[in-house]
Formats: C-alpha cells, sequence, structure tokens
DNA sequence: TCTTGACTTGGAGTCGACTCCAGGTGGTAC
DNA sequence: GTACCACCTGGAGTCGACTCCAAGTCAAGA
C-alpha cells in the first residue's frame, strides 16, 4: 500500500508519515524497486498504533523509546512493559482530569441553563446569585 | 494574594500567570499602589477556571473567546453556553479516545505479561503466535 | 516525446503554549 | 543607606509536533 492510501485510511498527512519514519517513531517502511515506500501489514499495523498512542497524547519521545526497545528483541520485554505501565498511569491521570473538567462544564452548561430561562420569566439576578458565572 | 501564593497554590509558573494576564486569558488582575497584582477573590476563581479548562486541553483561543464574551455582559449567554456546549463535546469525544487507547494499553500489558510468563517456563513464541507485540 | 502526477529527500518554517531574560522599581532588614 | 528580595515590563527564545518547500526521480498516458 502506497503512502497516499496509508494517509487516507489513517487520517494521517503525508508529511507527518514520512516524518515519523524520519525521526525513527515508524521503522524503516518496506520499498519497492524505484525506492517508493509500500506499507504492508506490520508497517500498517505500527501506524495503527503510533495514531492510536499519539491521540491519546503519549509523547513522541516516549514512543520512540518504545518502538526502539522493540526493534532490539525480546530482551526489552520488561522494560517495554515497564514503560505501557507507566504510560497507563498518566493516562489514567489525564481522564480524571478531563473528567473533572467534564463535570465542570456540566455545571456550567446547567447554571446557563437556568440563567437563561429566568430571564426569560424576567427574573434579575445579580452576580452574588449567580456566583458561578465566570 | 500575591503572585508568587497564587503560583504555589495552583501549580501555575509565574511567567504563565502573567502571561495568561497578558494576552487576555485572565482579565487583568487586581493591582495595590505599587502596581503589585494582589488577587481578589474573583481573581482565584478565575484563575483555577482556567487551570482545569487548560488542564483538559481547551485551547487558549476559545478560552480567550470565552473570557472576553463574560467581560461583555449577560448579551452574551447564550454564545457562551454554545461555546461551552461545543467543548464538552469535543472533551467527550477526547476522553472517548483516550479510553480506545487506555484499552490496547491494558491488552498490550497484558500480553507481555503472559510472555514474560511463558518465557520464565521456558516457552518459545514466535512473532506468529504474538501477532499483538508491535 | 513530452507532460502530468505521485512519489522522493533534506532542510526550513510554523504554531501553540509557554519560558526566559534584561533592565527597572519599591519595600523591608540590617 | 545599602543590600536584598519580590515584583514589574516588553521582548526574545524554546519546545514539541508537525507542515511546507524546492528540487529531483520515475511511471503512465496523450
Amino acid at each position: 500500500m502506497k503512502i497516499a492510501e496509508v494517509s487516507e485510511r489513517y487520517g494521517i498527512s503525508l508529511d507527518t508519515l514520512r516524518y515519523y519514519e524520519r525521526i525513527g517513531l515508524i521503522p524503516p517502511v518496506h520499498r519497492n524497486e524505484g525506492g517508493i515506500r509500500d506499507y504492508n501489514d506490520l508497517d500498517l499495523r505500527r501506524v495503527e498504533f503510533i495514531k492510536c498512542m499519539r491521540s491519546a497524547g503519549l509523547s513522541i519521545e516516549v514512543l520512540i523509546e518504545y518502538v526502539d526497545l522493540v526493534q532490539q528483541g525480546d530482551d526489552t520485554i520488561e522494560t517495554r512493559k515497564g514503560i505501557l505501565k507507566e504510560q497507563r498511569e498518566l493516562l489514567l491521570a489525564r481522564m480524571k482530569e478531563l473528567q473533572k473538567t467534564l463535570d465542570v462544564l456540566d455545571h456550567k452548561i446547567d447554571v446557563y441553563e437556568n440563567a437563561v430561562l429566568k430571564k426569560e420569566k424576567g427574573i434579575v439576578q445579580t452576580e452574588e446569585q449567580v456566583p458561578e458565572i465566570i
């Protein structure tokens, strides 16, 4: 599969795909005789994995480290597992923050709904009565 | 409350606090006679709100827009509500992505645990048998 | 044969979000 | 009164992650 199709399939720009390979985030992709990238199954799985991890905010730095370890073979399995576990914890923490923010947003939206309702009914509210609105 | 204490309390650097004010992400903070920032209650609530929103990845651009609308008064309540609802949807989408990545990480960690177990028992595995390991 | 279009490379540019710096002020402790 | 410290400002620098560009190669179609 050529780069344009990969780009299309995963929603990653051509430049980004090449950039990822250049910096070692994706190991060298299989090429045809003409030197044109021809992604095979493994290449595609790598792209998909990286896309997934990046979408959750894992840093390129840590992903390069992980990919490097994979290339080094089975001796690095313990280290890799450690990295994944560490990133899992970070991810959980991030999810908690998002949840907290979601709660705040929900509350604020709720306050706004009420504010609009009362305004329609002609009820005047002061900042004192709507202290949530910042 | 002076800037150093605010920085300490919310874990935001002095530079970032001043930067936020400079770009209008936080409205001008109350100052004492000497021109020194002296955060009052409302200022603090604004800082906390921004910190919360930023921690979930809301862009500075959209937050500035929101803060501006707040400064303009009650006529902008509908618009503000719209922004919050939009950001809420984005947040939900982001949370789903994080959850998906968490699932993938959990699965991979599980595969690694098994790989380690089998290695300890001396069972040899080929890439074919552990296709998840990228 | 010539053009078109998809690909290649190395390197430079951009963008969001800070972060740092130099030079200056003002208040307190010795 | 001077040393120190926390603060101030405008502007420049940095960092992560792309994104764009120029110049070149190659294969297919008019």
